[in-house]
DNA sequence: TACTAGTACATAGTAACGCTGAATAGCCAG
DNA sequence: CTGGCTATTCAGCGTTACTATGTACTAGTA
């Protein structure tokens, strides 16, 4: 199954990390831990980090540099105004392909 | 939203016509058809052609050349028994996914 | 000092997938 | 014979997630 949610995970994992920016501010190392606790336990370090970038480089979130207690500064991704705009894009985007896909699942039977 | 469907459907697109060829086999310009039909307007015809090829190599479906009344042969695929099993795998992977997002969703509000 | 482990970020290279755009080919109506 | 519908194929492209590795800082410990 790995590889299958490796295919699903395109595009939607972009609107997980957005709609978990969405509850409050969080940095990579933070969210790819948060990540693992939701049940996505194979989600490499490596594609969180690159993904943040992404987004911070379409102007989806602000970034804050915050001193750690331990380890380098931390990169904290704050969801702006713009980014709300495409994470409510992303839902009904979702929504329409979730919803059509529970047709087919339904009339499978 | 164009954009974000197109990501999405990596992964999925394939599942859906699988779906659809679970029901009844069907030939290449039917499905894209039916695709259209069940929402999904933008799909080009070649992104189906190229995925009806590709499940064909890995063995997840049988090939049939029937002539057409009007134009060239269609090549009518159907499923077969390990297609069926990559499906159920598609859908615990769907599942898996739709619940874990739906929880992201609700914990939102 | 040297080591280990945990925290935190970054990146080059790769594979997979869907899209674009075009080509080919058969049939039929005007 | 031209346009439109049926039907398939393919080369080239952009985006995304994964792999694997590297850097850097702190704290504990032998």
């Amino acid at each position: 199954m790995r590889k299958q949610l490796t295919e699903m995970l395109k595009g939607t994992l972009e609107g997980i990390v957005l709609a978990i920016l969405a509850k409050q501010p969080a940095y990579g190392y933070e969210i790819t831990a948060g990540l693992r606790d939701r049940g996505f336990t194979d989600i490499a370090e490596g594609t969180v980090y690159a993904l943040l970038i992404r987004i911070e480089q379409r102007g989806l979130v602000d970034v804050e540099k915050v001193p750690s207690e331990k380890g380098p500064p931390r990169k904290v991704f704050a969801l702006n105004a713009e980014g709300r705009t495409y994470l409510e894009e992303f839902w009904r985007t979702w929504d329409f392909l979730a919803e059509r896909i529970a047709d087919l699942h339904e009339g499978e039977k």
